[in-house]
Order: C-alpha cells, then sequence, then structure tokens
DNA sequence: CTATCGTTTT
C-alpha cells in the first residue's frame, strides 16, 4: 500500500492545520480500497459475541477511576497472561478510549500490541479518537484498518463521521459517504442519521435533504437529526414543519425531539407550540430530563415569560449549570440586568458560558465598564475565556473607546491560542475603528482568511466615521467584487462614508444602486443618511424634499440630520419649522431645545433664545448630560462637566488653568455662543473649559508621556468650543488628539482636525 | 446515531 509509511508515523496532533490534513485524508479516501480477502462476516459475528459476553462478566475494570488504577491492572493482566485474553484487551482499550480520564495514546500503545485487532477493538480506537476530537485520528485509524484488511460495519461511520468539523466535513463527506455505499452501509439509519449531520455540518443541505426524502425506512432519529440539522443552521420554521409533518406520519417524538423544539419555540418565540410541548411533558408521555427541562426553561425566557420560566426552574429537581445560565440570559434579554446579576451570584458553579452571558447581560443595558469589570472577576477566577467571551469583551472595549484593554486582549487572543474565528475578526475591526485606530482595524482586516458580510460592513464604517469616506467606497467596490452581498446595514456605512467625505454624487448614486442593483428598499435610517448627506453639503432644499418623498413617516432621527444641518448653515426660519415637527413626535427631547437654542445663540437671536429657555425649565425638560470617557492604564475615566469627584481633580483643573493661559497666547478665542445668556462674559469661559471632554483631555495630558495620542470618547456631539481649543492642543503640545462623538470621530493633528470642521 | 445556555455591523 502507497500509503504505509506515514499511517505508522505517529500522528496527528488535532490543533493542526485543518486545511492540509483534511486534503490529505481526501485523496487518501479517494484511493482506498477493500481488496482484502480475509475478512468475511463470520468474524464479525465472532467479535460481537465476544462483546455480548463481556459485558455480562464482571471486571475490576468496572470499577476503575483513573489512568494510573488502569496501568496497574494493566501490569496484573502482563503477570498473570491474562493480557492475551481478546475480551481483556477489549476492555482494557475500551477504558482508555470510552472513559472520560481515559488515554489515547495509552489506548494506541495497547493497540498496537495486538497483532489481529477485532472489529470491535478497532470501532473502539475510531470512537475513542472522534469522542476526543481528533477526526484526523479517526480517520486515519479508519484507513489503516482497511489496509488492513478490515472492512467497516455499521458502528463505524457512525462514531467516525461524528467528530468532523465544518473544513472537514467540506472536504471529506462525500469520500466518506462513497466509501458506505460501497460497503453496502447505507441503508442502515444510524449511518443515513450521521451522514444527515456531516451534510449540515458541511452546509450541504440538500443533499442532507435528499437523503432523507428518498430513505426508506426513516426513523425517528433521523427525523431528529434533520431537525437538530435546521436548528444548527438557523432555520427554526423549518424544523417546526418537519416536527408537525413527522406527527402527520404518526412517528412518535422522543425526548431528544422535544429537546429540539423547545430550543426551536425559544428562538422563534413560538410559546403555543412550547407550551404544548410542555403539557406533553406535563401529562407523562415522556420522561422530563434535565435536557429537556432546560429546554423549556430557555423556551419560556426566550418568549418573555420568566414568570413561567422561573416557576419551572423553582419546581427541577436537578439544575446544573446550563439551568442557571438559562436563566441569567432570560432576565437579561427582558432587561433586568441586576436580576440576572443576582442569579449569577447565587450560582452553585460558572463556566465561560455563564461570565460571557452575564457580559452580554452588561452590554445589553449599556453598561459597558461593568462588562469590562466582569472579565476581571473572571479571570480572578481563573476561569478560562473563549473566543465568544472575547468577542463580548471587545465589544465592550469598543464601546467605551478602551483601546488599551482592546489591544491587551487582542494578544491575549495570541497568546493564549483562543480561536481567531470570523466574530472575533469581526469584533477586533470594530473595536479598533471605535477608538479611532485605523491602522489596526485595516491590518486585522488584511490578515483575516474568511471574510464575510459583517467583516466588511465593519471596516467600511469604521473607515466612513474615521474621515476615510473615499477609502471606505473603494473597499465597499471590492466587497462587490468579492461576491458578498451587502444588506442595507452595510449601505448604511457606505451612505455615511459619503456624507463624512462630502461625496454628495456618490452618495445619490449608490442610493439608487442599492434598490436597483441590490434590491434593498431604503428603510428610515437610509433616508436619514441621504438627509445627512444633502444637508451637511448646504443643500437644505433637497434634504427637504427627500423628507416630504419618504414613503414612510419620518423619525426623530431624520428631521434631527436636517436640524444639525441648518444649524452648520445657519437657516433659523427652516430650523423652526423642523424642531416644531421634531417636538410633535418627541416633545422631552432635551437635545432639540439645546440644538435650536444653540442656533438662535449663534444667530444673535437673544429673545428666541430666552423663549426656548423658558419652555425649558417651565417642562421641566432636562439635556442629556454631556459625558466623555478616557482609558488611562487599562482603567476608564468618566467625566461629566465640572466633575469634581476624580481623585486627581486638583492637577486637572490647574491643568486646564495653564492650558487656558497657553492657548490665549497662541491666539484661541473662547467661542461662548452656545452657553447659556444669563451669566457673566467670564463666568461663560469657566463653563466652557470645565466641558467633559476638555477635563478628559487635560487628564489625558498630565497621565501620559509626551507624544502619546490621547483619545476620548463623548456620548453627545462635540461643541464649537471645545472642537476648536483641541485643534490648539494638537498644535501647541504636539499631540494627536482623537474624539469620538455621537457620530463620528475627530482626529486633531497638527491643529487641523479630519472632519475639516464640518460636522 | 439525534438534544439544552453565551458571539459581530446603524
Amino acid at each position: 500500500m502507497q500509503f504505509s509509511i506515514s499511517l505508522k508515523t505517529p500522528f496527528l496532533n488535532p490543533f493542526s492545520s485543518t486545511i492540509i490534513v483534511p486534503i490529505f485524508i481526501k485523496k487518501m479516501i479517494s484511493m482506498a480500497s477493500f481488496n482484502s480477502n480475509h475478512f468475511s462476516s463470520t468474524i464479525t459475528h465472532h467479535h460481537l459475541a465476544i462483546e455480548n459476553n463481556s459485558s455480562s462478566s464482571k471486571s475490576p475494570l468496572d470499577s476503575c477511576k483513573s489512568m494510573k488504577h488502569l496501568k496497574q491492572l494493566h501490569s496484573q493482566m502482563i503477570r498473570n497472561g491474562d493480557i492475551h485474553d481478546p475480551i481483556e484487551q477489549t476492555r482494557i482499550i475500551r477504558f482508555c478510549c470510552n472513559h472520560e480520564v481515559g488515554d489515547m495514546d495509552y489506548a494506541r500503545i495497547l493497540f498496537d500490541q495486538i497483532p489481529e485487532p477485532s472489529l470491535v477493538i478497532w470501532n473502539t480506537m475510531i470512537q475513542g479518537y472522534s469522542q476526543r476530537k481528533s477526526p484526523q485520528s479517526a480517520a486515519f485509524l479508519y484507513l489503516e484498518m482497511l489496509e488492513r484488511g478490515f472492512g467497516p460495519d455499521n458502528y463505524t461511520f457512525p462514531s467516525l463521521l461524528k467528530a468532523f468539523t465544518r473544513e472537514i466535513a467540506l472536504d471529506c463527506g462525500k469520500g466518506f459517504h462513497a466509501q458506505i455505499v460501497k460497503f453496502g452501509l447505507d441503508s442502515n439509519v444510524f449511518v443515513q442519521s450521521a451522514l444527515i449531520c456531516v451534510y449540515f455540518l458541511s452546509g450541504q443541505i440538500n443533499i442532507a435533504r435528499r437523503l432523507f426524502d428518498k430513505s426508506s425506512k426513516r426513523d425517528v432519529v433521523s427525523w431528529n437529526a434533520m431537525i437538530s440539522g435546521y436548528n444548527k443552521i438557523h432555520c427554526y420554521e423549518e424544523s417546526q414543519k418537519l416536527f408537525i409533518e413527522m406527527e402527520k406520519e404518526k412517528v412518535q417524538p422522543t425526548v431528544v425531539t422535544l429537546v429540539s423544539i423547545a430550543s426551536a419555540c425559544a428562538k422563534l418565540k413560538d410559546l403555543q407550540t412550547g407550551t404544548q410541548v410542555h403539557q406533553y411533558v406535563k401529562d407523562c408521555r415522556i420522561e422530563a430530563t434535565l435536557k429537556l427541562e432546560n429546554a423549556l426553561v430557555d423556551m419560556y425566557a426566550g418568549c418573555g415569560r420568566m414568570d413561567l420560566s422561573l416557576e419551572l426552574f423553582e419546581n427541577m429537581k436537578l439544575r446544573d449549570v446550563i439551568t442557571w445560565t438559562t436563566m441569567v440570559n432570560g432576565f437579561n434579554n427582558t432587561g433586568q440586568v441586576n436580576r440576572a446579576r443576582a442569579f449569577f451570584n447565587q450560582m452553585p458553579e460558572r463556566d465561560y458560558v455563564s461570565w460571557t452571558a452575564m457580559t452580554n447581560g452588561y452590554l445589553k443595558a449599556n453598561r459597558f465598564k461593568e462588562a469590562l469589570e466582569i472579565f476581571r472577576e473572571m479571570q480572578a477566577a481563573n476561569i478560562r475565556p473563549d473566543q465568544f467571551t472575547m468577542v463580548s469583551i471587545l465589544t465592550a472595549c469598543a464601546q467605551l473607546g478602551a483601546l488599551e484593554v482592546g489591544e491587551w486582549i487582542r494578544v491575549y487572543i495570541e497568546k493564549n491560542k483562543i480561536k481567531k474565528d470570523i466574530f472575533v475578526g469581526n469584533a477586533l475591526i470594530d473595536m479598533f475603528s471605535k477608538c479611532g485606530d485605523v491602522e489596526n482595524a485595516r491590518k486585522i482586516f488584511r490578515e483575516m482568511t474568511r471574510r464575510d458580510k459583517f467583516t466588511w460592513t465593519a471596516i467600511i464604517h469604521g473607515l466612513a466615521v474615521n474621515g476615510h469616506g473615499q477609502e471606505a467606497l473603494d473597499l465597499f467596490c471590492r466587497m462587490i467584487g468579492s461576491s458578498i452581498t451587502p444588506d442595507e446595514v452595510t449601505y448604511i456605512g457606505v451612505l455615511s462614508a459619503c456624507t463624512h467625505a462630502g461625496l454628495v454624487e456618490e452618495g445619490r448614486e449608490l442610493f439608487v444602486r442599492m434598490i436597483s442593483d441590490h434590491g434593498i428598499e431604503p428603510n428610515v435610517s437610509h433616508y436619514g443618511c441621504m438627509v445627512d448627506l444633502l444637508g451637511r453639503a448646504g443643500k437644505l432644499r433637497e434634504a427637504q424634499e427627500m423628507i416630504a418623498n419618504m414613503p414612510m413617516k419620518p423619525n426623530s432621527i431624520v428631521w434631527g440630520s436636517l436640524l444639525g444641518a441648518c444649524r452648520v448653515h445657519k437657516d433659523v426660519d427652516l430650523a423652526e419649522m423642523v424642531a416644531r415637527n421634531l417636538l410633535e413626535l418627541e416633545p422631552e427631547n432635551g437635545a432639540v431645545y439645546v440644538l435650536l437654542s444653540n442656533l438662535y445663540a449663534t444667530c444673535n437671536r437673544w429673545d428666541d433664545l430666552r423663549k426656548i429657555r423658558k419652555i425649558m425649565t417651565d417642562k421641566g425638560i432636562k439635556k442629556t448630560p454631556g459625558c466623555s470617557l478616557i482609558e488611562m492604564n487599562g482603567v476608564v475615566h468618566e467625566f461629566v462637566a465640572g466633575d469634581r469627584s476624580h481623585s486627581q481633580s486638583n492637577e486637572i483643573y490647574s491643568k486646564l488653568d495653564k492650558m487656558s493661559r497657553d492657548l490665549k497666547l497662541a491666539g484661541y478665542v473662547p467661542d461662548t455662543s452656545n452657553v447659556s445668556l444669563d451669566v457673566g462674559e467670564e463666568e461663560k469661559e469657566t463653563a466652557l473649559y470645565q466641558h467633559s471632554e476638555k477635563l478628559a483631555i487635560a487628564f489625558g495630558l498630565i497621565s501620559s508621556g509626551p507624544g502619546i495620542t490621547i483619545r476620548v470618547v463623548k456620548n453627545l456631539r462635540m461643541c464649537v468650543d471645545c472642537h476648536r481649543a483641541a485643534k490648539f492642543i494638537s498644535r501647541l503640545y504636539e499631540r494627536e488628539v482623537i474624539v469620538r462623538d455621537r457620530l463620528r470621530f475627530h482626529h486633531f493633528r497638527h491643529g487641523l482636525c479630519s472632519c475639516k470642521d464640518f460636522w
């Protein structure tokens, strides 16, 4: 045999490249043939008989709990000669292959000492490798088995196929299928179900479906494999359809069916079917296992019925970490983070899924600092995170602009060999973009081997808001060129690239092509982008027309865009009209009053300004307090205007004083137009220089060495005066200052801003 | 052989 040499080589790091090895296997599978004469069905029966006998007699191995103990028993067997007994051989290998603490390397040593292993032993070895997620080892052993003249049986393939990864399934699925047909094992339902799973894994749903449809003896396991397959690819409606069909064909569901269906109900928020499943259990038509109860708890939680979920939870006799995590998730998804945390704290044990779930709860509640805190606690508890955890933490970093922590996480992923899947890559791009680190966002993007819609959308949007509109559009062209279909979110990034770069004509064209080329009906956000695009470019009339011709009711974001444009282009009359519309929609929206009063101030319409201030006081309308974040040495510091709560407050304020003097000497004149009227000129200045972003920048200046970039995240839009001051700071102190505001980035360098004072 | 919890873009 041509591949005997490699087969003898101790093989196979399961973590080795999943690309090279499967191709190797693929070739071998296509070359492999079963051409031995010394295999016969009598051997199979003989060995099956041995297996049956062995299960009925007692063995000291039955109570064996560790490899150490096993080795003792093994040496005993060698001493008294039992080691030559095929029954004992099978038992000892089975321990190594099937037991939790079993050691496959030891199994392999024993196996290599058996001159004529039985088919049962071959199957056991294959199963052992499969259970330990070493599909390559399992496949190679299968090939070795063929080579040595053994044919597979109904037990061989189910365990072999079970270990497949997506890549292997894609590369070798058909090859193994061919083998199965060749050995005449394709009519076995066990083998068929395993094949169905392989095709689902490799995304070849149609083949799986055909296999299922034309199969003559479908049993409930094939149905279950189909249903769980559709669940895995998130086609829950299809799962439900199959369930209904299954009932029609009078196939009795098993507990596995119900678990899958309950899970589908959770995702579909199908309380009706979910309740039926629960009723089926209550009627004792099926035994309620822990997994089934967990699925039902999740089903109620998914349907938003935490009351019912909790009731079931409390009545459960046994709960595991999944039960608890499901409850934590349930509370998180119904906006009850604190309650989720209380459950989380009560958990008897927490695994990395539980920690990630809690992190996501804080993310959902916009409590990003607490999300980061969870990761620190997780580290302290010595729980190893996985790629899901990394994505959550990176999301928190992105929201907080915490570049240091984000970068630390990137290194952590490398060092700890955490799987860098497409989600992680996308989250890294987003994190770097949202921290204003375009260079690193580009780098991650370049280095990704697979890119999906989210990857492209993330980089396009990241470049757009950081002031690289043209580059974003170039990438959009490349995206189309590589046959990735953009969605409505991608187009938001694309249109905002046009807006931030002032590319009006390109924007108009893309808006049309969105519909004609990709069949995406623009939603209210796209109209918002267009209004923004036209408005910022000073085409206020066209922006108005755009709103008038919208097929849906404009929302506050659309009106807000136009109002913002009125401010930039000082069109008070239009602004008043817009503000009226806006306040009709959201009478309590403080931002509208602020925008309008700023506009009145800019245009010296003091009477109107007083009026609107009075309305605000009378109605008790508060504006959202401005808040700025800055990360220093991995800690996120938060400032609001006039904040004195920071431990280094004194230093910060003396730095501000010095900054104010330096800046004035350099020619900076404060822009007090946006400050309340009722205070004197000097107080106005004080109010200005206590703005949260100035506090954050001052803190950044005193806390970092020369030349270090200062990065600030602000929850609102940057005010005109802070923008002016930041330009001076960047020149005077030779510091790059990057401020992310609500809508875009301002990269201040050498006295200029990337937004070209247009925002 | 088939099954339950956590991940990304406006």
